[in-house]
DNA sequence: GCGGATCAC
DNA sequence: TATGGTGATCCGC
């Protein structure tokens, strides 16, 4: 799930003050420690009676003034000033604007509203600390002591125990081990997960054969079937559930009951551990439970999210997401505006889907940052050794791959190419990633991961139309088609394999010592390096988006094509100053195409793609003709070179913006202070 | 199609 | 001393 928070900000166009900055270091504040990041005290469950500002102030001395520290610090800035101009663009918001987005919102609500759906009873079990859970089932000598599985730097997952003292999952064990010093560490043991992960599952089929299984510890089952039948109440059931579980492994478990899937795992949260809460099917019940609900206990709201709501618009509880509905349409678009009201309504998805198929796959591997080229690229190997034989034991091939770095700093870069063939040898997978990580030197990196995506279709053949599947889940769920993506929901995480963190690194030894450079038998790091210099401008059957094959390009100039009218726009009447770029645009414009208008609807809504702006938003206004009219250019450019070859320009213009971030990206690595953020308080 | 972000577990 | 790995999705460009 994401909430494109961004979108109808304005970007940087108001310059941060010297002492909006400093906000940010925590110097000018009573409690530094304080920060929104320091979310491992705001667990979910268990961590009641925990001395919260001890925790955060702990937390805070140890972490203060490292790498990760100030990459946190960095991300604060930024979420800051996103909330800034959230609050600027709120600002400008006139009654007249008010009063139509209340309209609206109300209207679109109502919509919503008229959608829900009642007849189905889900529940949602999530077994309690499931890692620690099992291992000390396999070692009970482990019982009633603070416990954590994982290392001394991450944690997975912490027993009950030990969350008294603060301790949580995804916290470093060193930290963890301040706060709690008798702390047991237990390496992880993925294997035994599964195992007993094996053992619930088999019981939940016995109530759902469709269930979903969200992770290793948790699932859906849709249990209207077995309460019509049996002709007993869901609290029976998730009972009777719970109590198998236990019968048949040793672990407890929770539940949650509720209408819909968003809800029933809300639920589960509540009585944990070893216990349930049962939400009836009734409006009124439902409405009530959601009136009072902080909006961060809801799947799909996380921290960024609830700080933008809470410190821009007030709202803490799902509630006001109703109540501030003008505010949230007027600023968000609409596929995010329906999930805010579907969480003021207390909505979710009711539907069963479909099996659904990865889109994806990836690895990916932390180390102690260096710099030195020949070692990374032999990291690199082993990550696309590591890559392939996961391919090829799923028999997957694919035709994007992605290299993610992340620099000493914990900056996270991604880089991506687009292959006409599709691969899954590691061969071909670190031949393109070579070049890909080439580009980014000279840097420190701490992580390597590769990610190929884009997955040849007939590995599955016609099963898997996705548009297919859009229609089923439109009519079997009775939720408007737009709103689909809009729901988060487990299904989106079938794929994901460990769960509640799994850190452990597992053992590739074999591999790393087999992997062999593909071009050269010698092992040795040098000749890795070496080697890689033959593939340069190697790579024949690529795609020529980023750096090779400029030349190779046909295109010569252009032949304009006339009477082009896909698009169909006159820009806004809101003409003067926007520069001479719009200005040279349109009279391109005007000179190829047939003219006809685009309106602001009501003075609302864009007539071409029906986004809502305010009168008032004259400079946002100004952009979106701008998207209009670079859309409708691309198109027009791509009608040209339809039966020629690629365009050379957008190449160049690639490279040439390739290039110069590059160049950004040295000179201030050169300087140690490369601070990404920065670049938005610059205006341009 | 690419890169950055957000989120879940 | 020391802050993870896998997958999904969306937006702006």
């Amino acid at each position: 799930m994401e909430l494109h928070l961004q979108m109808k900000e304005k970007k940087a166009e108001i310059e941060m003050e010297g002492s909006e900055r400093e906000s940010n270091d925590g110097g000018d504040r009573p409690h530094p420690w304080q920060s929104y990041h320091t979310v491992y005290t705001i667990a979910k469950a268990g961590m009641e009676g925990v001395d919260k500002e001890k925790v955060q102030r702990t937390v805070y001395e140890m972490s203060k003034g490292s790498k990760y520290f100030q990459n946190e610090e960095r991300k604060e800035a930024f979420i800051n000033h996103k909330i800034h101009n959230f609050r600027l663009n709120c600002a400008k918001l006139t009654p007249q604007d008010l009063s139509h987005y209340r309209k609206v919102a109300d209207r679109r609500i109502l919509e919503l509203e008229a959608s829900r759906d009642l007849s189905r009873i889900w529940l949602h079990v999530d077994m309690d600390a499931f890692y620690a859970a099992v291992e000390t089932l396999s070692n009970p000598t482990l019982k009633g002591k603070p416990m954590a599985v994982g290392t001394i730097s991450m944690i997975s997952t912490a027993n009950y125990e030990a969350r008294k003292f603060g301790v949580r999952s995804a916290m470093p064990g060193f930290i963890a081990r301040k706060l709690c010093p008798q702390l047991i560490f237990v390496p992880t043991d993925f294997n035994k997960y599964t195992h007993y992960s094996d053992l619930t599952r088999k019981v939940f089929r016995r109530y759902d054969p469709n269930f979903i299984a969200g992770s290793l510890d948790e699932a859906y089952l849709d249990i209207t079937q077995v309460c019509k039948e049996r002709n007993v109440k869901s609290e029976q059931i998730a009972q009777e559930l719970r109590a198998s579980v236990y019968e048949e492994t040793g672990l407890t478990c929770s539940a949650g009951v509720a209408p819909n899937r968003l809800l029933a795992k809300v639920c589960s949260d509540i009585n944990k551990p070893n216990g349930q809460y049962i939400l009836p099917n009734d409006r009124v019940a439902v409405m009530t439970f959601i009136s009072s609900l902080p909006i961060r206990k809801i799947g799909g709201i996380g921290k960024v999210t609830e700080s933008i709501l809470k410190e821009v618009f007030g709202i803490n509880t799902c509630e006001q997401m109703l109540e501030k509905g003008s505010y949230l349409c007027a600023l968000f678009p609409q596929s995010t505006t329906d999930f805010f009201y579907s969480v003021g309504l207390g909505l979710g998805k009711t539907d069963s889907p479909q099996e659904r198929f990865r889109k994806s796959i990836s690895t990916e591997r932390t180390f102690s940052a260096t710099e030195d080229e020949a070692l990374l690229y032999k990291r690199l190997a082993e990550v696309a050794q590591m890559l392939s034989t996961d391919m090829q034991k799923e028999g997957l091939c694919g035709r994007t791959l992605t290299l993610k770095l992340k620099t000493a700093s914990f900056e996270v870069r991604t880089r991506a190419v687009t292959l006409q063939k599709y691969i899954n040898s590691s061969e071909d997978i670190l031949k393109h990633a070579s070049k890909l990580l080439k580009a980014e030197f000279p840097i420190s990196v701490r992580l390597i991961g590769l990610r190929v995506s884009q997955f040849n279709e007939d590995k599955y053949g016609a099963t898997s139309d996705p548009k297919q599947k859009t229609i089923t889940h439109f009519i079997t769920s009775g939720e408007d088609n737009r709103n689909s993506s809009s729901f988060p929901d487990v299904t989106d995480h079938d794929f994901v394999a460990g769960m509640e963190t799994d850190l452990s690194i597992v053992s590739r030894q074999t591999c790393q010592h087999e992997c062999r450079d593909p071009f050269d038998g010698n092992h040795s790091l040098d000749a890795d390096y070496q080697s890689y210099a033959a593939w340069e401008n190697g790579g024949a059957e690529e795609v020529p988006t980023s750096e090779n094959d400029a030349t190779s390009s046909n295109y010569s100039g252009c032949t304009d094509v006339p009477g082009s009218t896909s698009f169909q726009g006159q820009f806004a009447d809101t003409n003067v100053n926007n520069g001479c770029n719009l200005l040279k645009d349109q009279e391109r414009l005007e000179s190829s195409c047939q003219e006809s208008t685009m309106l602001w609807l009501n003075d609302y809504k864009c007539s071409l793609c029906g986004t809502e702006l305010p009168p008032s938003f004259v400079e946002e206004r100004l952009e979106h003709s701008d998207f209009h009219l670079a859309e409708k250019l691309q198109k027009e450019e791509s009608k040209i070179h339809q039966t020629s070859l690629p365009s050379q320009s957008r190449y160049q213009k690639d490279r040439i913006a390739r290039q110069s971030k590059s160049k950004k990206q040295r000179l201030s690595q050169k300087e140690g202070s490369y601070t990404p953020i920065d670049y938005f308080f610059v205006r341009e």
